[in-house]
DNA sequence: GTCTATACCACGATAGAC
DNA sequence: GTCTATCGTGGTATAGAC
């Protein structure tokens, strides 16, 4: 009954965003309608409002819902303590967690200007304590000697973005399987990172 | 006379082009109306259409404007021979002209979902016209035994997305100037293509 | 919670006077 | 080459019946 209608909405709401996500990566948050979104979960447009307050909060939700998850994720992960193996560890996770969900990484890091400010600050701090945990890794391995790193920041920005790229152009029939590109990047990583070097 | 009239036909279409530049950048493609940039622009909506023939061949403008400019920069550039000469040359290069183009790099970034096939073909032309000097660069260095790079096309993937990432947060105004990026930027990206080890 | 119907507005693009 | 005016379409969001 009661139990019954909500988890029926609740249900109707998730395929409504998994809707939209799919919609939003493939044409973009302006050029996807409410109305296409209805259609595709099988709706009238007005439905739509019984589930969400507008389409800002849509979008809201669907990258809110992807930072938690990849947070998450992160934490399930439970980096080992060594600099070395925790970084070795962070760059086959984001790369494995990235290109397992193409749509909502795209989403994540192209819709932001369609962001409220208020919208916007609350997603940027999730984004940022991802970037700290790397970041957190880097500066316990220059402090031991372990990694050359100039700037962690900056290291942390440019790691971060090396890996994240690896969506736009990654397929899994193309030339080189997912385990393969990893090795790539923790090798690249390792080296720009100044990790194994005689100290 | 007729050439003062063809010249400042071309002056409004470039007005026309700047303004889309910046409103696109701010706010997307989908989202900003052939209004907004006539009314930037002095203009009424129906006087844009006498210096383009629809709103996507004005995105096809800006990508393709850009990215021409781009490679003819790299050329003008003339980078030295040798592969970590080279390396450095191209890293410089590539922090330095992006850094002062965002909003062309933002579009020409974002913006692809928005082409039509048929333009998307050639704009993706070049665009990896450009990497391909890069590779080129990668491919010698390997050849000659400086660098230690695995796959060159991942590499030149990988350091594309890293130095590109510089504009998404490089603000003039911030902590680090733009000199002390690219040192930072030429010491990673050396590193991670094993440069200047002994060999 | 979904439906039909609609309010209200903005869109891209074009026509024709000047 | 720009203007005013307009066409035809589709946008977000809401109202009220069921």
């Amino acid at each position: 009954m009661s139990r019954q209608t909500r988890s029926r909405s609740a249900e109707t709401g998730a395929r409504i965003r998994a809707a939209a996500l799919r919609l939003i990566a493939r044409d973009g948050y302006a050029a996807v309608s409410m109305r296409q979104i209805a259609g595709e979960v099988g709706l009238q447009v007005g439905a739509l409002y019984n589930h969400m307050a507008d389409k800002q909060s849509l979008l809201v939700a669907l990258m809110r819902e992807h930072l938690e998850a990849l947070l998450a994720a992160l934490e399930a992960e439970a980096l080992p303590e060594d600099p070395e193996a925790a970084l070795e560890g962070f760059v086959r996770f984001h790369i494995r967690y990235h290109a397992a969900r193409p749509d909502e990484v795209f989403i994540a890091y192209m819709e932001l200007r369609n962001l409220a400010p208020e919208n916007f600050a609350g997603i940027e701090r999730l984004r940022r304590s991802y970037e700290d945990r790397l970041q957190a890794v880097l500066e316990r391995g220059a402090e031991r000697g372990v990694f050359a790193v100039r700037d962690a920041r900056v290291a942390t920005m440019a790691v971060i973005a090396m890996l994240t790229g690896v969506t736009t152009w990654f397929r899994p029939e193309g030339r080189l399987s997912l385990e393969a590109v990893e090795a790539i990047y923790v090798d690249m990583v390792r080296k720009a990172v100044g990790a194994g070097r005689p100290g």
